[in-house]
DNA sequence: TGTCTAAATGACAAGGTTGTCATTTTTTCA
DNA sequence: TGAAAAAATGACAACCTTGTCATTTAGACA
């Protein structure tokens, strides 16, 4: 039995039937008395009898693989401390689905450079995969690509309205930590964001900005401060300068909502230094829920949780669902689906208990 | 041109050759004149043809995927904060050769139990895969298990010397940290250690207590306490008493090492509630460079790496090699093979300058 | 130029599966 | 019980490539 490989003919000549039914009951194919795949079955068993995906691929064009660009990898060992490392919550949420499914993934992880895509697409079209995953390692906007009729969904971002893509909805979150922080007592909420240029920025500044009107919150004490675009090192000063406004405002904040929990995490010894104890003096809220950051501050972050696993299992579900019967109306009349995150409640955020608050407007 | 697929025949025809000198064309075969290869070339060029990787499975078994079992993925989303997330670069290590060989990594993220690894494998083997990984979350032993001939790697664990296994050097590790800390100037170290009931507390216990020895130190002044399996928040209590007794001890640690990073990072305010300054009072080492517990924490953490991507790039580099050349004799004798990491130097060491340092006595 | 050798190219089978369609077996119902 | 219908099963081609070995072409040398 050293490394011999048993084949179709073989579980035929075994079960004493013709290799057309082994086919039939390996895929489950009706019309197999019960008596007969039973038999075949037991062949199956007793020879270890894997149908050889090569020549099953001529076929058919079922290779149950579903191929999955990322570059979450790749850019983990360029800047290990930053990345989009959390993005593999993504994938996480696509794995869950795709076991179930019985599908396996293949992963191409690479730059994510146009060029590349593409020829991570060819790879996976001469494999034959039955759907692409597309994710992103920040939400963004991509040029859409012209695929086979493959199946494709970004994860993370988005094309254009016909392209199935899943992202989280920055705009939702944002308003509730404004929500949440009415809820605690605070009405002078500052906010230190990131770059406009990215799409989490523009979305998270309207949220916020439009919230705070909703709620009739004087608007003269929104203290918006941008131009923050990462929290890396060279950007450090920018912080510096930003809380130094705010906090040197005739009313200054009770509360700052950060671009992201990088960037509060960096605010906390700024603040500190200032002899300003968190959250008794001032409550702060990050963005994105990146486990490792927000759990690792002292006081540990209060923030908003990026939906990156429920993005996942969204669009893995999605295209599943149109692998089963290609021919199904897609429920969605144009992408992105927009994810909604909520408030993770930790300990940077102090409830001003003795302020009333503002009555919620009609919408 | 539709959904037009070209096949070796078309390009054939176009080029005016027969398909078996295609076949060596996209091959790279030898034996083509320069002029027939580049109208061959030209052909495949126009009609966009790709190999049809099921055909070429069934004769050649040269399927270009590698396949790679982890459950850092699976791991993620039960335990965000904890997990062996950083096993991910273990997979960018891997990656960076895989790609460079053009060998496309087929990912199956799974639960790390014996007999979803083992039909992992049986998928792996149906895909016709020429070499397989095992990434371990943490550095323990696992049991052996029969694969056909192809090449089986683990990565971060081993099973036994037959078998190719690459791991961290623990051992080696934790003697850098501590001849770091003479070389600091510091004599009195603590050592609060994961349990030893895992490798790399046995390791690294190991590797501190014959550093001590060989250093001279007066053997009284080890101060150890183990028992402390993890960081996690049960055993917080555990690290309490830990400290406490090190820091009553008749001549209290002028630096500890930690188990790890994440123990580390949860002594910070422990000592600090006790009025200790870190690192003026006392310096303290981690282990791992888990790089964003690690950089998270203020002062940020002193520490040793664990090579986790040099020790996939050390796998991937070996089992190519056993790809291009299946006769080669292996390097090594016995698995596995010990990758050195080294000490990573941030803000938790304080230098004692009036220290002098011990000789070191020669092994 | 003709012969011999080496290099280049081609013809054809084989590989393991599924789709099509034919055949056999079982079931249904008069 | 027998004929018709339905269900189960089987025979065989086709899928696209590469390996083997045969044939043709180009090159070397007398």
């Amino acid at each position: 039995m050293e490394g011999f490989l048993a084949d179709i003919h073989d579980v035929a000549k075994l079960a004493g039937v013709s290799i057309k039914t082994v086919s039939r009951v390996i895929n489950h194919e009706q019309g197999v008395r019960e008596i007969t795949r039973a038999r075949v079955q037991k062949a199956i068993d007793k020879l270890q009898y894997t149908p050889h995906i090569g020549a099953r691929l001529m076929r058919s064009s079922k290779s149950n693989l579903i191929g999955l660009i990322s570059s979450t990898i790749s850019t983990v060992s360029r800047d290990p401390v930053k990345s989009g490392l959390s993005s593999i919550h993504i994938v996480s949420g696509i794995q869950q689905y795709c076991r179930k499914a019985n599908k396996t993934l293949l992963i191409i992880d690479t730059e994510p450079d146009e060029e590349d895509i593409k020829s991570s697409i060819d790879i996976f079209r001469s494999h034959q995969v039955e759907g692409i995953f597309h994710i992103l390692n920040y939400h963004h906007q991509v040029s859409p690509l012209q695929y086979s009729d493959t199946p494709f969904w970004i994860v993370n971002g988005y094309s254009n309205s016909q392209t199935a893509a899943v992202v989280p909805d920055d705009y939702h979150g944002q308003k509730l930590a404004v929500e949440y922080l009415l809820q605690q007592g605070h009405t002078r909420i500052g906010y230190i964001g990131l770059s406009t240029s990215i799409e989490a920025g523009k979305l998270r500044l309207k949220g916020f900005q439009e919230t705070i009107q909703q709620y009739d919150l004087p608007y003269d004490l929104m203290l918006t401060e941008l131009g923050i675009k990462n929290a890396s090192d060279n950007s450090f000063s920018l912080l510096h300068e930003a809380l130094d406004k705010l906090l040197k405002h005739a009313s200054p904040p009770t509360a700052i909502c950060f671009g992201n929990d990088e960037m509060a995490l960096q605010a906390i010894p700024i603040l500190e230094k200032r002899g300003l104890n968190i959250p008794d003096d001032i409550s702060i809220m990050g963005y994105d829920n990146d486990f490792a950051t927000a759990a690792a501050a002292r006081p540990k972050l209060t923030t908003v949780s990026l939906p990156y696993q429920r993005m996942g299992q969204i669009a893995a579900e999605n295209l599943l669902r149109q692998l089963q019967d290609p021919d199904a109306e897609s429920k969605f009349e144009d992408y992105p689906i927009k994810v909604k995150g909520e408030v993770v409640v930790r300990e940077s955020v102090r409830a001003l208990s003795s302020i009333k608050i503002a009555s919620k407007k009609i919408i």
